[in-house]
DNA sequence: TATTGTTATACTCTATAACTATA
DNA sequence: TATAGTTATAGAGTATAACAATA
């Protein structure tokens, strides 16, 4: 998990030009530069969002969730009974990847799967007693100690400005 | 590479209660309900990160580049010269994973592993002719189609507002 | 002794094909 | 025949330990 972890990503500093030369002959020890990828939305979505991911794992250590299993909890929360492929489609988890997944949490019983009475191809997919209240728990530790940390650092104005731009780019 | 593509994450359609009842009994058919997940950033962010990288993929796809390659090339043409340990941890990639991405760019005859004179246990790597090329038709792709694409859909307001808040988010 | 590049290895994610049981 | 869940498998990506050459 411990990454290497890489530089500020700063657009700080632009070192500046000796003047008259030409095609900048880049420093030759300290930090590098990072170029165009400093403006490339898809790089610095990524390092952001490993950070981002990081930091949840730490935050909800203590239940041994990963954000997949958190979104899986979170999900069936709020459509108790829906079947595998719509969970994991919902989830842009492929069918088949999901079914161990859904192992690891049924054997930690914090899910059940129960044959539909309907069509008994499909499983229905439901929060057990404990998988309600182990969500309870994350999702205390997600407000507590990973939004609030976002939330601090971003301000109420940002977290909504940054929300509503992902939501613009959710046609892209 | 072609994922299933996965529901809009949308906003819209609350789905309004039916007023007396409590704890709303979900719908049974139908797109699922995200819940939480539609507030939390780091959902939002890997979701909008997996559909950007696609669309980049398939923007320089014919050069065949992937978006860690193309950011080494970034890298090395700004930081020419620099060791395999300098280029990998500027960009979050562990030295023994560099070694075969740079074998990748090097047996294309992008890039070249020269010993250093200064001290001979260390590579200068550097960008060969065609290497400059072909990095400079990727940006041209990238510019043209990928972050075209993503100014429309964002406006230069909304662009510019995402890469302060993602600045900010590097503190993070 | 410490560092650079490297090999080997393992574990997670992601992706596709194909099977079974039901419909 | 089509679909839900499943198995098997393959390929990325990521992580750690350890080795040879060099400092």
């Amino acid at each position: 998990m411990a990454n290497s972890r890489p530089m500020a990503v700063s657009r700080a500093a632009p070192r500046a030009q000796p003047a008259r030369k030409e095609a900048a002959p880049a420093a030759e020890s300290g930090p590098l530069q990072l170029g165009e990828l400093s403006e490339l939305l898809g790089y610095q979505f990524k390092r952001t969002q490993l950070r981002i991911f990081e930091d949840f794992i730490r935050c909800v250590a203590s239940l041994q969730l990963t954000p997949a299993q958190f979104s899986v909890l979170v999900l069936l929360e709020k459509n108790p009974g829906r079947n595998q492929t719509e969970i994991a489609s919902t989830l842009g988890i492929l069918r088949p990847n999901f079914v161990s997944m859904l192992d690891g949490l049924e054997s930690r019983k914090l899910c059940e799967r129960i044959r539909s009475p309907h069509d008994r191809r499909s499983h229905q997919v439901m929060l057990t007693e404990k998988g309600h209240s182990i969500l309870a728990r994350a999702k205390r530790l997600v407000a507590a100690k990973h939004e609030s940390r976002l939330n601090a650092l971003l301000g109420d104005a940002d977290r909504a400005a940054l929300l509503r731009i992902l939501d613009k780019l959710s046609a892209f």
